[in-house]
DNA sequence: TCTTGAACCTCTAACCGCTAGAGGTTGTAG
DNA sequence: CTACAACCTCTAGCGGTTAGAGGTTCAAGA
């Protein structure tokens, strides 16, 4: 195998700047090149991007996925550290999900407003006065 | 009420580089000032202030909230267009929750991995064999 | 072997929605 | 009248990309 970048990106699914980007933050190492400066990449680097990939995919931040990828590098570790940072990464989602659940509830309750005329709104109510309340609870 | 930018941002809970920031976009419009240049504002813009706060907690982006506040400046329009704006943004949180929700499963799945040695460790290989299952099937 | 032209290169700047800091000015309470 | 908190503008940074300009290289066909 030996991918021009733009053959890395069909493979993975990850944009040509993107593959770039990741190299130049030390996410991906720098491939070989050939005589007139083009990357060159094998099974490893597909490997190491679609790893990047899915954990993008799965929400991790680039600096979880550089632990991530120093543990994946060396098998003889204890994924302790990997736990810890899947973890500590669903501990996230979840919270996540039911902030999105309320704020789903909501927006519900504001989409049962039914081509009235602006004045008699829901959804500009709701978003007017909302403010309002919290404000005077807080 | 004749608030300076402090007392803006303790009324509305926004910041106060988040107040400049929303002027100079033209979310907010550009306050009186006095003699030496300071802002001051009145009991309109902290209730706009408050609308667009609610609505970025609710996730709206700062486009849909400036259509949002044009439909609320003019009572005579009909608010289908606030229920477009406001369904769209439904079905984009719908769509998140139903992805989190999947990965909070995958999350759960990887987490009972437990103490093991990288080599051998649910997490990394789901990360890395799961991008080369992507990448077949896709 | 030469010629296309698609794909590559680097570099810079933009995107979103803020946030932080430097360095200077104003308002207000004592 | 003085001290100092709060304000001002301007610039730059964050994360994670993406886009474009302007130039070079690779590979396939004639």
């Amino acid at each position: 195998m030996n991918l021009a970048i733009g053959d890395l990106s069909r493979r993975t699914g990850v944009k040509i700047p993107t593959i770039r980007y990741y190299e130049q933050i030390g996410l991906l190492p720098s491939p070989v090149r050939t005589e007139g400066q083009q990357r060159r990449y094998g099974s490893d680097e597909v490997r190491r991007l679609n790893f990047i990939r899915h954990a993008r995919e799965l929400g991790f931040e680039v600096d979880a996925i550089r632990q991530l990828l120093g543990l994946a590098d060396d098998p003889n570790r204890c994924c302790g550290e990997a736990h810890e940072i899947t973890k500590a990464h669903l501990d996230e989602v979840k919270d996540k999900i039911a902030r999105l659940t309320a704020l789903r509830d909501e927006l519900e309750t504001m989409v049962a407003c039914d081509n009235r005329r602006v004045s008699e709104c829901r959804i500009i109510e709701v978003l007017a006065d909302h403010g309002q309340c919290l404000h005077e609870t807080h």
